[in-house]
DNA sequence: TCTATTATTTGAACCGGTTCAATGCAAGCC
DNA sequence: GGCTTGCATTGAACCGGTTCAAATAATAGA
């Protein structure tokens, strides 16, 4: 804050009480050791007497054409950052890239398409990563539309023309349903997450092959890869759309209540699994005795479910590891990148009962 | 990008294609209504012709002055945002008050002090919310020179100057004390944090009085009132300073192999309660039949602790909601704020043993 | 048709710096 | 003394917009 005027001091009023130019002033801050010592001490003391704080990133940024940040855009609130162990997992990936580089992050967020829109526009950063959840095409959509490098955070995504990294889906079902098989499993039923608009209940193979989210379809495909594999008939095996919890109540109860109820339950996500071992032990039906339960995702509650979940693990923070790393090495160039996956042995699967 | 000439289109490009003048085709963005159609029509158009992406932000920014973004600094590694509980609660309420106003969060961060100072330097935000932990003072200093309203988040800042938001320590501490005086406790031991520079072990009341750390110090002072209250003899009562969790084991063997052991434990903090527990768990010694123990923070971590810990609670989302609060409403204006506590009340205190 | 209004446009200043080619100057060398 | 070098300094362009007062064009009213 300048004293006389009341305004904050500028480069040009250091440059003007220093009696030297603004181009000397500059140097004085970004390359001291081109300037005499005389004329840079000059220079810093009258940055100190008029109240300077040094060089406004703002116009710095406005030259270098680089903010040294990037942002993360979600159209979830910004908590979700903080809370969903989900994402939380990708971003301690992102923070550590972006720590070695000295690079900041932005959140981005808003509920509102509006907001988001804006949000995305308006983010000063070098590039974006788009956490692609609900609204995958809406972010994608945006994230074009502001020319700025991007890398897609993951998953159902199926257009080859958006960079994004993720993880191969077909291989991590293969390897829960292979998991299975190997303890003699016969008896599947597969809980999905969504595969389109609002749905529940059981579905039939065309609503999963026309899927609006890869991710979801995949898995089935690896799921039924297996099981085929293993010489089991696909096409007897239940696939329940289980997009809310409750949703997943009642598949279970659906289920059970026929008369030759699954040994083993193919749940296409953590969440769906722990709510169905939820419900499997009110029921009190013993896991992994009567029922084995494999989950995917791998987050940390899995591992303080009842009992333990076994699950296939995505390598979530290596997956925001090498957005970032894609974002400052190929300055978003069209990339994609599957990431391998591996089954989390724990204590929700054992051998189907005799009999 | 341009295609003729290879670089970004700017809106003077746009301008010019169009036959108008910047400042036209500025209104065409940011106030349609003011233009013709005919006029808004031919720059749209213009602009979708060379691939204009929308007026930069960095330019609108340089001019408004206004970032639309709070920085949220500390000494830790980015990570430290995603991981410790504590952080993300406070960065909940952060994100809560932000939403709400459509504001941004840049997260600033950098363990060396060159990159710290840095960061701080070239952070565009309109104001900063300091993480104060360890280096509290270093951050207080280089948001001062970069002379950008700043609110501290904390904890035991002493300096009256500093706007910062907090918990009334003292209070907090007497809620503690008075529980544990209201079962019949006589006899008492507090495990505190740092006081000031490396140390740890048995410390008397000059080094509490002489604390760098305020917060330390004024548990420290709360304790103490509400035992006097209780016509206790706090020249009697041992105070451990234990920065490490190793010095929490050592000043636990050192208690209980005296003749006279504490029937209640004052910790300073969840994370130097739950060691406890653990030691006290390993040597045998049951909680709370033998020994009470009560925490400070009210880390989620404590309800699973065993037993769940009773503690103080800190109201942590409520202090990020204020801190950005003050920030948005008072610019920075020096306020500072001490939020009130609760006690918590587990499974980790009752009456002293008979005998 | 002419003037008063109102609706559109625009020139120019401003936001706060960085950077590069060119200039000025002094020391070094023959 | 004259010329070459090299360092220090600077003028001017540039980064990409926003905004306001003033100028111009269009429309309405008399």
């Amino acid at each position: 804050m300048n004293r006389i005027t009341g305004k904050a001091a500028r480069l040009v009023d250091v440059a003007e009480r220093a009696g030297v130019s603004k181009a000397t002033a500059s140097n004085v801050f970004n390359r001291p050791g081109l300037v005499r010592d005389e004329v840079r001490a000059r220079v810093l003391a009258a940055a100190a007497e008029i109240g300077y704080a040094g060089p406004d990133p703002r116009g710095r940024m406005l030259s270098a054409g680089k903010v040294n940040a990037v942002g993360v855009a979600t159209a979830e609130p910004l908590a979700y950052f903080f809370e969903d162990p989900y994402a939380r997992a990708m971003m301690v990936g992102i923070s550590e890239v972006c720590d070695a580089n000295g690079i900041g992050i932005s959140l981005v967020s808003a509920a509102s398409e509006d907001e988001l829109a804006w949000g995305i526009r308006s983010a000063l950063v070098d590039g974006l990563l788009l956490f692609c959840l609900e609204d995958a095409d809406r972010l994608i959509a945006e994230a074009r539309e502001r020319r700025l490098p991007f890398v897609a955070l993951d998953l159902g995504d199926t257009d080859e023309t958006v960079p994004a990294v993720g993880i191969d889906d077909t291989a991590g079902a293969r390897l829960a349903a292979e998991h299975l098989t190997r303890l003699g499993h016969r008896r599947f039923a597969v809980l999905a997450m969504e595969f389109g608009e609002e749905n529940s209940g059981l579905v039939d193979m065309a609503r999963v092959q026309a899927a609006d989210y890869a991710s979801s379809r995949d898995r089935v495909t690896g799921y039924f890869q297996a099981l085929a594999a293993a010489g089991i008939d696909t096409g007897k095996v239940p696939i329940y759309e289980t997009p809310a919890p409750e949703a997943v109540d009642a598949a279970l109860a659906a289920l059970f209540a026929a008369a030759d109820p699954p040994t083993a339950i193919l749940a296409q996500s953590d969440r769906i699994a722990m709510r169905a071992l939820e419900w499997l032990k009110r029921r009190g039906i013993a896991v992994p005795r009567e029922v084995s339960v494999v989950g995917f995702d791998g987050v940390p509650e899995g591992a303080a479910a009842e009992p333990p979940l076994t699950t296939v693990r995505q390598p979530i923070r290596e997956i925001g590891r090498r957005a970032v790393e894609i974002l400052i090495e190929r300055g978003g160039r069209i990339r994609r990148e599957r990431l391998e996956v591996d089954l989390l042995l724990r204590a929700s699967t054992a051998p189907p009962p005799a009999g």
